[in-house]
DNA sequence: CATGAATGAGTATTCATTCAT
DNA sequence: AATGAATGAATACTCATTCAT
């Protein structure tokens, strides 16, 4: 929806072949990031990953903050394709509201190295570029919001306005935890087991059986 | 409860002399993981600012990532002080539940940059540390599981026994994010507004009015 | 006089489109030879000053030291054009001498940044290469030296024969120090004052009143 | 005579050790930069020569740049000993001179790398820098125009006022040229014979027989 | 016990040059 | 002829850790 991608300046020219190289790095440096930490990992090894040489990298970049804000980026990107790409069939914005709970859980458990990744790495973003990362994750959490208006709209959610906010940081955040807390949680709780009773708990805020 | 200390080897013998200069290091240090992060803070600058010569910081310790351990298991300790250092007068688990949470929600908000550090430097420690630290947050978790089973003992909180663990942990939660969603949460809400609201979902869980 | 040029050996076969371009290529790295040094300079910054691409560049020149040899054989056509385009008129070789000298001491100040940029990146010439601009330096040394014996000849100016050279490197280097210790040198006098009182210790040494 | 050193910061304490480690890393830088100019020299050569640890080097010093500067001042002290060691045995201001000029010849003989080198590098300093570095020029240059005023007040020198500080420049640079000039000049005169015959000149321009 | 000088492995980034198109 | 994408060798500087005093 909002478009706010900051433009990294390349040396190369070409638009199609620019966006083609930083895909190819960024999915090198996700993984390499997950596994080792941003800091751990060396632009020579991101290179390498890539198949590409380490000048090469540097003409499509402009240094090694830039390959984490585009991780970032791809990331919520990735998010929030999962989020919107196929249209939910609901009767209702509450029948919407627990459809979109349960995908937006799976997908947090499908991409939780990334998630957490974003948890654990996006402070060693420069300031402005961390604001703008920040942005994307409000975007998504937007996405929950619109959907709760939707409910209230249509009578199926009852919910006070200025919990709206609240409640959308709530549902990203239980979702989220899924993976912060792993270490604990997938010792208790099958991913079905613990969607299910978070939505439950959301639910109860809406005042819905 | 767990004594799950790990013994850091120290060159110096004086245990009380080896306690009193980890204290100093670790305050010195705190401040500068908060204002610089984990990586970007160097051993000497962690040694100036305790007063100390780098050389002595390596009598009392074998690596920078000790340092980190035991800014984690301060930071965690602070925690556990402020929740468990004045009996709560309470007539039942539930009371006692509310008015935990009330605290725990205030304990977050006081030390909201070194929940936060924990939330982003944690991953630095090596795989062992890292455990250790983990079960610190767990025991955390632990004093919320207890009070619940109180409650569910004394009749004034219903909640099946499989649930319990989950609810712990998303009271922890619920009250980490004031912290590290406080970018969204602190421009829309005042702590008072942010802890009644959550308080309140957390009771609907529980069945209680 | 002597045919001193270096043959740089260029993939582009017709003569004039290489001179030509290497033109616009030198003109463009003087300037910014001057500004920011040879050594902090780019190809590719000359590249984009002289319009053509980086690829093409090096189409015509075999390396980066080939344009700083361009330039100095640039810079030392400049000087020569200057002192030799317009034929004095004088009545013997002593006021030759001295019309000569001015119109030198004028040409220094006039290509002031050109002058001081051979006497600092000169020696990041390859060696074979630093000799063949010094060979243009002695040239225009040369010019001088013709010029004191002519006035010998015409009985002008008394000086022994021994002593012709080492005037003439007199005569150059009282011109270019009015650069090279311009720090100084500008803050006391005008390039008048400075050019008459340089051409009395000179002609005292021709025993001319 | 003006202490215009400027202080660079040093993470060593002991002032004598300082003094005595840049001294060993000064004498080690010179001769490289001399052999293979300062840009084609690394740290780690530097370093190398001086015998201790790269690490080491930056102990004593903050940058490359710093090593440079070292080295001009190194190499102005040293011409400055040389030209002050000794006070010189003259019967009036016109003999010190003539003692004074021989005497700065032979130093730039002896010191010719030292003195080209200054001539070539001096521009890679930093602004500031450079300044400083001018000044210990100027400073030399002043050593002369003292000598030529003492002269004025005892009647063997006869020069207007305004003429002093240029003849000063004048004397340190056909001393200089000695150096810069040797591709051609040590060709053609000796040492001797190129102070005698600029002597003669200089003393010219003072109307001394 | 306390200190801080010494160390060198490690790292991001630059830039002259090549070569396929 | 003209281009610019690709390359990797090269380099200044940092910083955790040690160890002699």
């Amino acid at each position: 929806m909002t478009n706010d991608a900051k433009p990294i300046p390349s040396r190369v020219l070409d638009p199609q072949k620019v966006e083609a190289r930083r895909l190819q790095i960024v999915q090198a440096a996700v993984e390499l990031f997950v596994e080792k930490g941003f800091h751990k990992t060396t632009t020579r090894e991101i290179a390498k990953a890539s198949g590409i040489g380490i000048g090469t990298l540097y003409e499509y970049l402009q240094s090694k903050e830039d390959v984490l804000y585009l991780v970032c980026a791809y990331i919520h990107s990735e998010v929030e394709k999962r989020l919107t790409e196929a249209r939910l069939q609901a009767e209702n914005g509450r029948d919407l509201l627990v459809q979109s709970v349960r995908r937006f859980f799976a997908c947090v458990d499908e991409l939780q190295n990334y998630v957490l990744l974003i948890y654990q790495e996006t402070k060693s973003l420069p300031p402005d570029t961390l604001k703008l990362v920040l942005q994307q994750e409000e975007a998504i959490t937007q996405l929950f919001a619109d959907i709760l208006e939707k409910g209230r709209a249509d009578g199926s959610i009852q919910l006070a306005p200025q919990h709206v906010k609240l409640m959308a940081h709530n549902i990203i955040v239980l979702g989220q935890m899924w993976t912060f807390r792993r270490w604990a949680l997938h010792r208790h709780y099958t991913l079905e087991e613990y969607t299910e009773r978070q939505v439950k708990l959301l639910l109860q805020e809406i005042h819905a059986p």
